[in-house]
DNA sequence: CTGTTAGCGCTTTCAG
DNA sequence: CTGAAAGCGCTAACAG
């Protein structure tokens, strides 16, 4: 059986309570007990039981992530970050992927994080009913994803800015007839493809470019969705010469398309991506870079804080730097114009 | 505050066993009694603490993950899918990023999940000393790398079966100078890079081939490495006609650099890649496809087979099938031979 | 079928 | 600076 706090109290010679004060940095334990304490325990293999910590202290030393994939690249990247933070901070990590419909009904339903944990990472965006059942926790919530919320800390980007500076650098080419590949049917909620959308369609306004519905098309955030959506752009009367697709994997999705068409990029039509995807720079894909590990570090980061002073700090609102990497997918449209 | 098992007990006027074995499926509770406990912990919005239970009742139903990277393609898919099994079993999964070296020391050191998990599931390969502290734990071990190893359930693939398919597949097309990207600075222990280039030497033997040891190149593991790697095969006084790398994250690497030599795929040079990536179907990637989220959820699976017949089932070896996927990437050598 | 009685292994007052 | 006592909220025998 493994070794007890008892057990290390017993080998020194001291109370239990002076091992756990010892054990754990408080002050009130000279120094040479508390040596003494720390040589037995590890002598003994001592580790105190997470399960009687929490109950009796009140603190569980967990953070819970929620997620809607992992496997993706985006959210395993924030995740992966997220818990070099935290556990470097002595915390760990409870993971719940909700992507499956049933399991995110189960998870609000039953909310098996109560009690469970000290703060809460969201990744995904929890509609009105979901928000509250989150809020119901009283424990710190962040998120990386979606507009600022109340009872959030969100660390995000600038989605609209992002998307702009994409939209503009195709029109700064000279495009005229500029497609976009939107992600509109994803999770709920979520914001980023409105307003990826809006930057679209200011940009074009601002360049008295007339939009057209046709060009608009919804891509899924998925890189089957991507390919669909550009070969229903393909198919319109008048094709575009540039496509802004909302996602690099819609983007990478799109240039397989047009692979297919035997149709060549850049040369006979652009593309430009958003998020700067691990594997972007391999297919040379121009696209908005996004920091995605940043943002999850931070977001842990700010947990963090908020637990250490509690109430203290008010849950805010963090905006990431977005850029334009130029790579090889995007160059002025055929024929000048 | 939340409220606890007595308070249910109370509002229903029973005790408090009663509630806990009604809520818990237990038997020995009329369906009367069972159903108002069932409604009333429901009004009250009742869960019962996990720390309090894992204390009274020895288990925790919570299983720990480590694993070398998360953002990952393969750990994340595998990470994603072990977390659909056991949360559907109603297991949290306690994920630990064992990247970081420290991350790593410090994990083996304290053994954090001591007393904190019913089981385990292992994404990395211990070394002897970590592979010990991991069954010091006493708790189920699985993992979905290496090789089988007394005290963990595995759950793989053919690792020599698959690249001998790859390489075979060259030397049907006619290919005589065929080159290795081999990912042998991988993480320490890994099993695959060995067995991959056993078979890669095996074939090559059997055609009647004579190995050149310029043509094995190490890539890493990643894209940048397999970019380096490929660059390095052309720079070879005879380079190859055809390349197995023995990922498709290197594949892709390679992919880049022939794109950036002008040289032309597969006309020029034949690649075939391992894994069957998410975006390897993007690029036209041929190659040998193994199925990583099934090796995920079967590992998870036979954890809980584990946690349900306690000593029953010894800890065994499951391998998982493996094909060739053929695509744009490999084609007969420019001259005939 | 249900209630009572003891803890599980810690942390936390409160005394000394 | 240290110890004793009292739970944290639940489960697990053991009685009835």
């Amino acid at each position: 059986m493994a070794a007890s706090i008892n057990d290390v109290a017993q080998a020194v010679g001291v109370s239990a309570s002076t091992v756990s004060r010892a054990l754990r940095g408080k002050a009130g334990v000279s120094d040479d007990v508390r040596s003494r304490i720390v040589e037995a325990a590890a002598d003994l293999g001592y580790v105190a039981s997470r399960s009687a910590s929490s109950l009796a202290g009140g603190r569980t030393f967990t953070v819970g992530v929620i997620a809607p994939y992992v496997g993706r690249w985006f959210f395993g990247t924030v995740l992966d970050a997220a818990e070099d933070v935290l556990s470097a901070a002595g915390y760990d990590l409870l993971l719940y992927n909700l992507g499956p419909r049933e399991a995110r009904k189960r998870f609000f339903a039953e909310l098996p994080v109560r009690k469970r944990v000290d703060a809460l990472l969201s990744l995904l965006i929890p509609d009105e009913a979901e928000g509250l059942a989150l809020r119901s926790l009283g424990v710190p919530l962040a998120t990386t994803v979606g507009a600022p919320r109340p009872g959030f800390t969100v660390v995000g980007i600038d989605d609209r800015a992002g998307a702009q500076a994409a939209v503009r650098h195709l029109v700064n080419l000279g495009h005229r007839r500029i497609g976009m590949i939107a992600g509109a049917s994803g999770p709920l909620h979520w914001t980023a493809p409105v307003e990826r959308r809006r930057a679209y369609l200011d940009v074009l306004a601002e360049a008295g470019i007339a939009c057209d519905p046709a060009l608009e098309v919804d891509g899924d955030y998925t890189v089957q969705g991507g390919q669909r959506a550009m070969t229903q752009l393909l198919a319109v009367p008048n094709p575009p010469t540039a496509v802004f697709a909302q996602s690099d994997e819609m983007a990478m999705g799109a240039l397989r398309a047009l692979r297919l068409h035997r149709l060549k990029v850049p040369e006979d039509i652009s593309v430009v991506g958003f998020d700067d995807h691990e594997l972007s720079e391999v297919v040379g894909l121009t696209t908005i870079a996004q920091p995605v590990a940043e943002q999850g570090a931070e977001a842990a980061r700010l947990l963090l804080n908020q637990l250490d002073e509690p109430g203290a700090v008010r849950p805010g609102h963090v905006t990431m730097p977005i850029r334009l990497v130029l790579r090889d997918t995007t160059a002025p449209p055929r024929n000048g114009r």
